[in-house]
DNA sequence: GCTTAATAGTTGAGCCTTCAACTTCTGACT
DNA sequence: AGTCAGAAGTTGAAGGCTCAACTATTAAGC
């Protein structure tokens, strides 16, 4: 820790540009969504995940995982969720502490309304300006970042 | 807009990747500074672009431009700075609208001190991961997501 | 069985961001 | 000079996120 190793020209570039692109595709996609459906981009994906279990419905904690919330975030934003009739809680069986969300017919309609703009900003805005090689590229990069942060290699400080 | 192109599964598994990647690694980065240099990364990146002007100060509205930031977050963010005596306003000499933001000395003094913990944190969950191709093929992607969304192509809905 | 540690989830305060006004000033046009 | 559209910044309210407590329940160790 005593002398620091800077980015290089090429790494600063590069850290520079994915940063700025990031933001503004960030802010893109959530302005749409907020705009055209009345969401955030956080709460439209705990709608995809509900979407996505068979039963509509998922333990707060693994749902917490699955978007990488925290538990805290995940229960303010299921509480908003449920004011707005588009999911609802409901009690564990096996674990008198846990709680389900479940996906209402209202959320669900909620998603299929708002999924076509978002998907088509998500292209408009990244899919479709890039090669399919650099889809592959960028699956790659990611992957490797996702793995480097779910397995800290050491001190972490 | 009738039917929707929605995305292929290499391209879902992609987006997919790409976002918790990103969410990741901006939570990472955020709570790094947060803890070690009581500043959110918006306000670290302020600094910065003041830090890099010769005269250590800016045009407000190029200060905003440069960070991607709107005017208003802009606004209430030197507010803050100021309050913690890192960054002065000083009116501006050739525009009665006109306001600089100028890095005090402790405002830099902050940044020297914030800085390697950043480039550390930057370096291991993000730039030491990568090879140098992938650097560069993250770069690449990433100004052409910049060049996508600041000259729209058509519609944008 | 009893104590203790850990897990699941919630809550409220504080901070940051957005959005929509709003004020002030400049520049262009007449 | 007089008008008026637009630019520069600010402000306050509303909403989302983080952090640190806090409650309730389960699991583990003895």
């Amino acid at each position: 820790m005593t002398d620091v190793r800077w980015l290089s020209a090429d790494e600063q570039r590069m850290w520079r540009a994915y940063l700025e692109a990031t933001n503004l595709l960030f802010d893109a996609l959530d302005r749409q969504l907020q705009r055209d459906a009345g969401m955030p981009h956080t709460y439209y994906e705990i709608l995809v995940r509900l979407s996505e279990s068979p039963s509509r419905s998922m333990r707060m904690s693994r749902l917490a995982d699955r978007t990488r919330s925290s538990r805290s975030r995940l229960s303010h934003a299921v509480a908003r969720l449920e004011e707005r009739g588009w999911v609802e809680r409901v009690d564990c069986a096996t674990d008198r502490r846990g709680q389900n969300a479940r996906l209402t017919d209202a959320g669900f309609a909620a998603l299929a309304a708002a999924a076509p703009g978002h998907v088509a900003a998500v292209r408009a805005h990244l899919v479709d300006r890039l090669t399919a090689e650099q889809v592959e590229q960028l699956g790659r990069i990611a992957g490797a970042v996702v793995a480097g942060i779910e397995a800290p290699t050491s001190d972490s400080s």
